[in-house]
DNA sequence: CTGAAAGCGCTTACAG
DNA sequence: CTGAAAGCGCTTACAG
């Protein structure tokens, strides 16, 4: 059981102390020089950095957090982790995050009313060095909440050209108008709009829908079709089915969400409805299989991915102190017209 | 600006101290009294705890991670963001370890060589109370760095009766033998057993297909169709096409997941080959709308929910120092047959 | 059952 | 450019 003189501690862990012996310089030297803070000495960096890599340093993330009260990772909250939309975001967000060091914290408000206030009192605590939400419409408490906090804030999905929040995202209004001019400039004129979960999105995109319907001068309430459950290929099929039984007259449903428009690809498969010579059918996000239906699916592409990324890196200049070059990233959305519309 | 007499830190936050101060007793009585850690006289807890309502205390997890060397977050290391199955498996494991007051921190390993091991290097330091992996093929690093670091670990998905580790899954090689049971009981010989990406857990469920069809004298070869791209939609309906069209004879697919076998009916919809007249179809996992598919699909429902919960209340008895009931806990599987076969 | 002391491993703020 | 001191807010280990 011989000491290994570069370990000097019995408790295992390298410390920074073990560090600063090794390089012949105090603690506080080493940790400037390795977070490159302030400057230091090019041939001290030198002589820290070796030490640090014989000695496998890691630095203790909880003594990081508690001495300078902000800790080394980001928190995330996100509705719903059943939904490829917001799981492809926060991969992507992930992405950026840990090549930057940080740590990230995912939590889940599985929409319901309160819930991101509630998680924000449990994150806040752990001093996160950054926080990402979903949207826009936080409530009173939980702007005040994060306010309050100081951490830097990134909004994702939506933008907010002029509020004084930092936002990553596209119009989900102007995405819903473009499906329904598109609709439209095929020709068909009795157009419902069948959405689920009835978040803020969704009101933004139906907001888009009726919008161009009464320019088009062929808005109805009865093409409307909301239901507040959740996002399933089986309410899709179900939602269809009625709306074909109830109006038979419908030439077309711009579904919220590619999900329920799958269910209803496959309920008109199953009820012999041709898509799209009787009705036309379109969905929202270009989700995995749509491009596989029969007859493949009409959306609109929403790069997801690339809010993650950019949200991310808008995070990662607030939490340096910087300032981005522009505090809502439009990153746009695409129409991919495919054979059901 | 009058001073509040119940909040005398300037720094904002309410600590251990201020209760302690409030309350009239020591500040380790009020850390024993709220973690309700050894014994303290009843009078005095409920002293203590009126006083941390009253100044809305938060314990800050980062000081008692450094004092205790044991942090409040749960590590949790899974291979896809993108598949349902883990996705469900962290959202049921999440709300079992938040009630418990553990934060969850997500660990993706994109199936990737090495970078559970990476991970968990990174993960380690921050000093997780406990660890839940996926399936039981750590490599040898991996699993040493586990050992030495002392935290509990569960392992989820496969179980092991033997080894000394916890786990929390079913049988996958059973699984894959009771469909190929099913399969085989409804008339098909040449079964096809097609999959993708070839993780350990693909591999034994192909071992239950294949011994059942060598017992049945039917095993062959050219009946393994296996893929190491990702699972899709896209790539289900590419690999029935292939298999139709080189090996007409083949009776039966057994696909090794759901989307695949999606993928695969939306191609024969396609080609105009009826399931399961010509050919029978069936998947694993039981995902999103297997059951909405024309025809429905016949597949294996994994209680990966279930799943998720076990393996978090075991890994909750580990770290509070107990001993689970079972090492091994068998959740079990369920055969689900619908039109498809 | 309760507490005074020491310490977890860093960084901040102040000097020089 | 470098460092000695103090402190972040808890818990451990030792007494009594």
């Amino acid at each position: 059981m011989s000491v290994n003189p570069l370990r000097p501690r019995a408790s295992g862990r390298v410390t920074l102390a073990d560090v600063a012996r090794v390089a012949g310089v105090s603690p506080i030297t080493v940790s400037r020089a390795l977070r490159g803070e302030r400057a230091v000495a090019p041939e001290l960096v030198a002589k820290v950095k070796e030490a640090a890599a014989r000695l496998g340093y890691v630095p203790d993330p909880a003594a990081r957090a508690l001495a300078s009260r902000s800790g080394t990772h980001v928190a995330v909250l996100i509705p719903l982790l059943s939904n490829a939309l917001f799981v492809d975001l926060i991969d992507a967000a992930q992405g950026v995050l840990r090549a930057a060091g940080f740590q990230m914290l995912i939590g889940v408000t599985n929409y319901r009313e309160g819930e991101e206030e509630q998680l924000l009192r449990e994150q806040l605590p752990h001093r996160p060095a950054g926080l990402i939400v979903t949207g826009l419409q936080q409530n009173r408490a939980t702007r005040a909440l994060i306010e309050a906090s100081g951490v830097p804030c990134v909004h994702a999905m939506d933008i907010a050209p002029d509020k004084g929040v930092h936002s990553v995202g596209f119009s989900q209004q102007e995405a819903g108008a473009a499906m329904t001019r598109h609709l439209l400039g095929r020709g068909r004129r009795r157009i419902a709009f069948a959405a689920a979960q009835l978040d803020p999105r969704t009101i933004s995109r139906q907001e888009g829908w009726r919008l161009e319907m009464e320019r088009a001068g062929l808005y109805a309430p009865s093409l409307e079709w909301l239901n507040a459950s959740p996002s399933s290929l089986a309410l899709g099929a179900a939602m269809f089915e009625q709306i074909v039984s109830v109006r038979p007259a419908v030439d077309a449903i711009f579904f919220n969400n590619d999900d329920l428009a799958q269910g209803a690809l496959l309920a008109a498969l199953r009820m012999g409805i041709e898509v799209p010579r009787q009705i036309a059918i379109a969905g929202f996000n270009d989700l995995t299989g749509s491009d596989q239906m029969v007859p493949p699916l009409t959306t609109v592409r929403t790069p997801r991915r690339e809010i993650g990324e950019s949200a991310a890196r808008m995070l990662l200049t607030l939490m340096r102190g910087g300032l981005p070059e522009r505090a809502c990233v439009d990153v746009g959305f695409e129409l991919v017209v495919r054979a059901s519309s």
